[in-house]
DNA sequence: GTCTATATCTCGATAGAC
DNA sequence: GTCTATCGAGATATAGAC
């Protein structure tokens, strides 16, 4: 558990509450629509405490986010594990990755503001982790390349095909609201469509790939 | 042209300037993040202008927000034109939809922001629209329904399919900064990017559906 | 480290000249 | 209708007692 990527892991138990109140908060308020007074309650502590162990709002923002983007990085590859053939790797990446999404759901709407702003100082994160060799979702790609190869699945576009599984896996969080409303069970039992979603999922992409 | 569920066609010059300008920075910023003094420059006149013509900031943005709610709504019915098979029937319904974000990505932005935010506002005008009868996908489930009660597609949860179809539709305009900085080609041709990710969504869902 | 009080600034909104 | 100047609320940030 413990990893040495994690920024946060020497962040004392104020610190961390601090943290996970504001990434909360910025997460639905944005950047800049986000209160410190709003951080401080959700932390249970007072205004003046942030200014103590984080300077300022955009020190505070730029430590969330940081911490944040690194998780989601790494996430593909965690979500990723070795299996005999394609069929089960696919199967349990989608569950992995859902299920990592649904544990925080708070980082991925940061993500996604940050996406919707312009994606600035994302764009920064990424050019440097692509830099650094190793780009989010490479690993992704060089599966279904594989998978491609060996005949497992038919000939596909490996990127569109990442980014294909990766919209449909985050598209209903990022929605939440208006799925709630226009799904027949979702909003009653959240749990349990995100559940049938899983396997609908599951489906759909694998009798896409299918060799035909 | 001229469309009565248009509350812009009744709009001035100046009134439009304001109304696009205010959507630009709606969707960058998010409803509490934007500036008044943003929206002002974007429509290159002076703040007090706002006030002028539009009460106040929250208004302003009631305006905008449900002015793109109801294009939004309508966009399912415009993309879905009739065609003799499903298979046309789904090339047509992704070309149109995909054209329909393209042509206007601040207005998705500002419904992602929307149910980022929890979607409340959102909520309320997709329950009086359901009691109205016209769900917006209720158009699109019918549709998937009939093609599977037909044997041209397999057996399916239309609901689940609509959701997934949409996602894949969206969410690459959505994480557009990500997607322009990890695809090798979309940074420098989104244009040619997105003709390709049309054929490719058409071919993934297409064989994802097709009878077994 | 923690809290209160307060300084400073930004933003939404208005008053009033033109 | 348009613009400048400004008010007042509310937010960030800091000073300083404990």
């Amino acid at each position: 558990m413990s990893n040495s990527a994690d920024p946060s892991s020497a962040y004392s138990d104020t610190e961390r509450a601090i943290f996970d109140a504001a990434l909360q908060v910025f997460a639905r308020e944005g950047r800049h629509g986000a209160r410190m007074q709003s951080i401080a309650d959700a932390a249970d502590i007072n205004k003046a405490m942030l200014h103590y162990y984080f300077r300022d709002k955009a020190t505070l923002y730029e430590e969330v986010f940081g911490y944040t983007m690194r998780r989601f990085m790494a996430s593909f590859g965690e979500s990723l594990k070795e299996a005999p053939t394609f069929k089960e790797t696919l199967r349990v990446f989608i569950d992995g990755y859902v299920e990592f999404v649904r544990s925080d759901e708070a980082a991925m709407r940061l993500m996604v503001q940050e996406n919707l702003a312009g994606g600035h100082l994302l764009g920064d994160h990424l050019r440097r982790a692509k830099k650094r060799g190793g780009a989010p979702p490479k690993i992704l790609v060089d599966t279904i390349e594989a998978a491609s190869a060996a005949d497992e699945i038919r000939p596909v576009d490996p990127h569109q095909t990442v980014l294909s599984v990766v919209s449909t896996c985050l598209f209903f969080f990022v929605a939440r609201p208006t799925v709630e409303v226009m799904h027949p069970t979702a909003g009653d039992d959240w749990e349990g469509f995100v559940e049938d979603r899983k396997e609908h999922l599951f489906e759909l992409i694998y009798c896409g790939l299918a060799p035909r």
